[in-house]
DNA sequence: GTCTATACACAGATAGAC
DNA sequence: GTCTATCTGTGTATAGAC
């Protein structure tokens, strides 16, 4: 799939989502008429995702937010019932799509290659969309509440954890070479990271969010390729050298 | 150079870092005496990194600081300006440590291999010892005014470019493949900031910074390294001068 | 140099008219 | 549902005593 393809389909869904945003949060809501609430939390979180990705949430004013949706502060507050709340709605919001589109498209079945392969992609390609809603929810992840921060905390050792089984998959398969699949993961997602915290950067190289995939790809398969000829020493696939060393518990950072 | 034997090095050199601090911002400073101000400026810095990490700096309050320093807020004003003047000496203080660092490890003299494995440790070194510092300095750039975010983003790109000279000279001295450079060298960079922006979890996983290191210096080299074998078609040169000088990676743990 | 007390600006949030 | 006007808390920064 490439990456204008993915695009239409997850353009699509996008009714649907600020539908979903509008009844999960009824509770915050005053505004009682769907058609005027969807429209209206659709400018809104853009709104707010645009100026804090300029300056931040914090530094984000009510005004600021009045401002760019054309709405006063009174009637942003028939939306969401304080500020700390429109932010957990952002996020909620945000992550409840990318889960969904991540369980289409990259679960299930397949060659450990091919799903490397298709992870990448599909990562990227829904975080070149959703560009303003990835560099927003990791940049204010330290702002928000414990319970709120924990999720979002687990949620990207999900990601994490993605990359892991397919490579562990890989090397039961005997198409990966053993290596520090853990270690290996987090950076994978860094990398996938950078693509959407330096976007401006790609933009002004001309890079498309496809060149850079097929980058990541072959960086990460030259790692992982099983070297055609052994020197002779301890054969690779049986030993347990390569294990994380540890992943028991150490103190917290 | 292993880890704490950098660390003893950079160590030293943390007295003469607050009297240049002194020095450099003496415009803004009303306290007159070195000794004095020096001693609180060093509270004063580490305060606010340590806040602003937990927090954000724009969260941070005066009452915060004045709390964790043992500071009044009168008197914290006798160190600077306003709070954007400290945003900035912050940032300008960790810059020139880290560039003055940089340049005395990593410039100049050897083989493309070597300067990019001592690049690679000295960067994640550096990031090591003032993790706080560069976790501020990534989180806060946005925050910035007009001239000192550009000053910000040049010395990012700086760095960047020292990769990319490296893979260049590398391929010139037909050790590294040819790829696209500048694409490497940007994923190199996001390689290293995760170590940094995600410090706690490697803490957690009980991941030294050593053991990174090799993890990320292997991921490169296996991108980079010249294939013994070429399929029939063209190829940039022969498979003798192609000898990479290490292929002793693989084994973290 | 450092303190306490305070000014004053601005942000988040609400009330009540339309 | 949305507006304008306004309350109240909090944050930066300063004044002036010690």
């Amino acid at each position: 799939m490439d990456f204008s393809e993915f695009q239409k389909y997850v353009d699509g869904s996008k009714e649907e989502l600020y539908q979903k945003t509008f009844s999960e949060n009824q509770k915050n809501i005053r505004v009682k008429n769907e058609k005027t609430a969807v429209k209206n939390l659709e400018k809104i979180c853009c709104a707010a995702l645009k100026i804090s990705n300029r300056k931040g949430y914090h530094s984000m004013t009510m005004r600021d937010l009045s401002r760019e949706t054309g709405l006063s502060a009174g009637a942003l507050y028939a939306y969401f019932s304080s500020k700390e709340d429109l932010l957990g709605m952002l996020q909620r919001q945000g992550r409840a799509l990318v889960r969904k589109v991540l369980e289409k498209h990259v679960c299930g079945k397949g060659s450990a290659a091919e799903k490397l392969r298709t992870a990448v992609r599909i990562h990227l390609y829904i975080s070149e969309i959703m560009q303003p809603w990835f560099y927003f929810s990791y940049m204010e992840t330290k702002n928000l509440g414990e319970k709120e921060r924990k999720t979002a905390i687990e949620s990207e050792l999900e990601t994490e954890k993605m990359f892991y089984d397919i490579l562990i998959q890989g090397e039961s398969e005997k198409v990966f070479f053993p290596r520090n699949h853990l270690l290996s993961a987090a950076i994978i997602k860094s990398v996938l990271q950078e693509w959407y915290l330096k976007r401006w950067k790609y933009a002004k190289r001309n890079i498309s969010v496809e060149q850079y995939a097929e980058h990541v790809i072959a960086f990460i398969e030259a790692y992982y390729r099983v070297p055609e000829h052994f020197p002779g020493q301890g054969m690779p696939f049986t030993s347990e050298c390569c294990r994380p060393s540890s992943c028991s518990e150490g103190r917290d950072g």
